[in-house]
DNA sequence: TAAGATTGATCCGTCAATCTTC
DNA sequence: GAAGATTGACGGATCAATCTTA
């Protein structure tokens, strides 16, 4: 794993704010769901000798078509070296190349190559399906509220200024 | 950041299974949500110089006192060699500090030492206050309903198996 | 044989500095 | 000067192998 999870116990000495202990117990809580969903998602991934960031990278250009390397950066959230190296390496395994941007010669575009494009259409669902078996204790309804849910909660706690590699501040 | 995160619009090419689309939304917001509030805490925990693994076992220790390493690595998820290793560095910080373990030769404890205990005493309120900001958006209703959730979706992924690092399957 | 801890190799990604182009 | 990409040094954690004690 690549993230230590917080403690849980947290009442043997409670802290005089309640509304910071409630805080707490949520971090908590999201951060053991995160960990047990992206266990299953490492394993399934580990399978076909790809990280979590390789994958990320042949998705979306799966599902969005070339994108500038800068493009790639903010949505996956890894740092500008990070794309460079994650496309040299799924350039190396032939599955991703890239290509010069006409409107701009400081930029470029990772696109994906026939192989890599068959290998993804080929694993993607089949990795779809293992994040619903691991979701699949919950009813659909339940799963649409909880995204909503989550979803207002990063974009407060984003908007509130994490560290923000770099990101757009929105 | 140690992670990438799933690309969030899988809206242009609709899955098959509306079951699976929803799981795969919900997936996306769980690793945005959880991305967002660990920048605050990774970049709070970087002003005192500490990574979340160490910050991770001090807190432990503060909590619930000298602990077995195997304890340890069972609670904050992390690998065998990786508790060793945490446990090195902060000792060689003077923070912690190995025992031996009189029922079992094989195993050691760790434990705080007073400079141990002092920094955490001092630090935990403020990350844990950091944390609260993140989560601020939230009334403390939703927050207390949402760990609920969270906590089922978790304990359920990972009864599902994810990879289980040598983690305790009761 | 198995369980706890440790070591060493390795991997993935960040960070700071640099180069090019705008 | 600022933005996009790249490079190299480094950090943090995993993994497999090993050592010791049960």
């Amino acid at each position: 794993m690549s993230q230590s999870t917080p403690d849980a116990a947290h009442e043997a000495e409670p802290l005089g704010d309640p509304n910071t202990h409630a805080a707490l117990r949520l971090w908590v809580a999201l951060a053991r769901a995160f960990e047990s969903v992206a266990d299953h998602a490492r394993d399934d991934l580990r399978k076909q000798r790809m990280s979590p960031g390789e994958f990320g990278v042949l998705e979306m250009l799966y599902h969005r078509g070339p994108l500038l390397l800068g493009e790639i950066q903010r949505r996956i959230l890894v740092s500008s070296g990070g794309v460079t190296f994650l496309v040299d390496r799924l350039a190396a395994k032939g599955l991703v190349e890239r290509q010069d941007c006409p409107s701009d010669r400081r930029a470029r575009y990772a696109a994906l190559t026939p192989a890599g494009e068959k290998l993804i259409r080929r694993i993607f669902p089949l990795h779809a399906a293992r994040i619903a078996t691991a979701l699949g204790g919950l009813s659909e309804a339940s799963q649409r509220d909880l995204a909503r849910s989550l979803k207002e909660l990063g974009e407060g706690a984003q908007q509130r200024g994490g560290k923000s590699r770099g990101r757009k501040r929105r």
